[in-house]
DNA sequence: ACCTGAACACCGTTCAAGT
DNA sequence: ACCTGAACACCGTTCAAGT
């Protein structure tokens, strides 16, 4: 039914990545699963890097921040940083995606990207450490967001979360004793409740220090 | 001449990975430059990913934290983090290479993670929190050691660069005016001199800021 | 404009066999 | 113990051709 155009090919693309993987998104098993000729594919996109971006771009799409509003900029960044991850969250090959791709070439990040400028200008930084903050923000939220691997592991995923924790357990506790101690929390990841909270804090601390020290040193 | 051994594989493929990119690095490519067939690899690794846990090990394995001493937690913790950042960094293909592997299962990451979890627990933080922040330190280590890919970059990437730029500059300067505005440091990547200091003190900073926040709470 | 068909140059991996 | 040979089931991509 549905048109074959560069949206529906993306859509499905996310789909079999969420479900199996990004290695399972394929552009001969995407091309099947669409009804269609593999090098139909190529007419939409370019190669599969052209794809990669296409994927990234709806993965993003959902995620528009409000326009700079009047609030201090520490609100603003939460914001921005909360709804990023959830967002993220929404996707599981999210991570995967954005890896192999440059997201300064995705149209949709673009939004995302210049909020993060402008919250970092706002806090006093200059062109150069906005653009890292940038970076580094984006950056964790990834990380944050694809921390719960634990939850969605589940099914045969079980069997191998058991022999990693074994093999976890039965390192050298004299020399690696904090490793056996916290075999548990290491394999199983980590409670999910915790990371959102304690890792977003963890990262506008660290602006919100420095922004701080800038602040006091040209005073 | 020097005999075929898992070392040996392990150092090639991160040879050519460094060189060429992760992408480059097949079993079929790396055994005839080893001068032998490739399932003579199948003898030494059971399969890619084994392969890649190999190449994980062999990078990690210059960097050996020094045992926890009697300073301060916050010295021990730069000292890591930066002695980690080196570390990646003199492997280009160090971030692609982790990304593909589970960092746990690789016996000579142990040791980073054990201190890690070590200083975490030294400065009041529990197991959980622990576990995250040696997470978000390895994350947070990659992203600053990957971060000047401008450097290395040259030839024949400087004219991506520049179709990168143009593509940033044309953008509607209206809706996207931070962007356009720092489209140079975007594209161009930051100041690695930058990246470094400014990273890292990011890093630690929020660290050291929950850490505060924890200790005032119990007093 | 949009899609098909056949072909090319690759992959990782298994399995049986050699020494 | 360590390696080879042949084969299988995949890849992404090009190029010419159809409608």
């Amino acid at each position: 039914m549905g048109k074959l155009t560069a949206r529906a090919i993306a859509v499905r693309a996310l789909e079999i990545g969420d479900a199996e993987g990004l290695d399972a998104v394929t552009i001969r098993r995407l091309a099947t699963e669409l009804g269609v000729t593999p090098m139909a594919l190529y007419w939409h996109f370019k190669n599969k890097d052209q794809l990669l971006a296409g994927m990234a771009d709806h993965l993003i799409a959902g995620f528009a921040p409000k326009p700079a509003d009047q609030r201090p900029w520490q609100e603003q960044l939460r914001d921005l940083m909360v709804g990023l991850i959830r967002t993220l969250r929404t996707h599981p090959c999210a991570r995967s995606v954005i890896e192999q791709v440059d997201v300064i070439t995705v149209p949709n990040f673009l939004a995302v990207w210049n909020q993060a400028l402008g919250v970092g200008r706002e806090a006093g930084f200059n062109g150069d450490e906005s653009c890292l903050i940038s970076r580094y923000l984006l950056n964790s939220a990834i990380a944050i967001a694809d921390a719960p691997a634990h939850h969605r592991a589940g099914r045969e995923a079980a069997s191998a979360v058991q022999a990693k924790l074994i093999g976890l357990q039965s390192v050298p506790p004299e020399t690696y004793p904090h490793i056996v101690e916290m075999a548990v929390p290491l394999v199983e990841g980590p409670d999910p409740a915790l990371y959102d909270t304690f890792g977003v804090d963890l990262v506008l601390a660290g602006i919100e220090a420095l922004a701080g020290r800038r602040l006091g040193s040209s005073s």
